[in-house]
DNA sequence: TTACGTGCAAAGGCTTTGCAGTCGG
DNA sequence: CCGACTGCAAAGCCTTTGCACGTAA
């Protein structure tokens, strides 16, 4: 679920050229640069975060290209864009594999996924019974990662010890 | 759910006091206004609306003083504080009924309560099963609500006629 | 009296927009 | 060639901060 396979990245690179197409839109260097990039991503990264990455790779992108090609790829339906309420936003590529939620570690920062469809079939329920129409949902779940649960637990009994 | 009785807005404003009073902080007539205008709120204002109705009410705030007292009254569990991705903060007084989530009009911007215990519950079961430490839950479902979806109709059967 | 609050205006962080120069098809 | 793109810098939003003045206790 994290990491998107090297076919599944050429193959969504190779949709966005065809959507650019049909578009009558310029294949750009910067714009291949962004979905590429965008499609290797393991992480759910910021935009700084993407364009230090770009820069990392010799493939520097200014900040209005970043954001007007990322804004294409959320719609054109193959990058989903996150506001975790952090004051940015995080952008994550659609992989083929099920939607999911995420939990969100409070301590480092870190984003977990996690898949349940029952809770799309409950939240569509509610949503039905308020004669709402459902359209999509938006699931955080805030705490503290395993790691960081372990790491706390040791600054109790493996730092300094007392006495 | 929707709006605070007339007896719980007054204890929490004197919650309010005694969290002041307790710290040895002023109990300015500015903090009251806030308190005072956020415990009547019948919805999720956001910044800008709550300082357009203390002007309405003929008791203007600052706009610095509104952020820093918004902050109090939520670090002081008095009110909650939402990002639903809008750009923009929302606050709601913390009623004495038991938590909600929200269904959220994508149409009219409307805001909808909604509770479901179950919800939370498998909740923190998928986070105990990634070893992960349960804090709080965000849910959210965007769509249509009910009388958007009315109006939608109409313009569809009632608008012009078609021929 | 005195510590803290208040409001204005400036600064900040993220994102969008205007525009002159550039490039893909 | 032409329409669309790119990057810089300026502008926009919402929120926070600095500071001189005001006020609750």
């Amino acid at each position: 679920m994290a990491r998107l396979s090297p076919d599944e990245a050429a193959a969504l690179l190779e949709r966005f050229q065809r959507h650019l197409r049909e578009r009558r839109l310029p294949i750009t260097r910067q714009r291949m640069a962004v979905a590429d990039e965008m499609f290797r991503a393991p992480d759910h990264p910021s935009v700084d975060e993407i364009k230090r990455r770009l820069r990392a790779a010799g493939e520097p992108v200014g900040t209005a290209t970043l954001y007007r090609t990322l804004d294409a790829l959320v719609r054109g339906g193959l990058v989903l864009e996150h506001d975790f309420g952090e004051g940015f936003k995080r952008y994550e590529p659609l992989s083929s594999s099920s939607a999911h939620d995420h939990l969100l570690c409070e301590r480092c920062g870190r984003v977990i996924e996690f898949a349940n469809d029952r809770l799309e079939r409950m939240l569509r329920m509610t949503a039905d019974e308020q004669h709402f129409l459902y359209r999509r949902h938006r699931v955080e779940v805030h705490g503290t990662c395993a790691e960081c649960r372990g790491r706390d637990l040791e600054s109790l009994t493996g730092g300094r010890p007392r006495r």
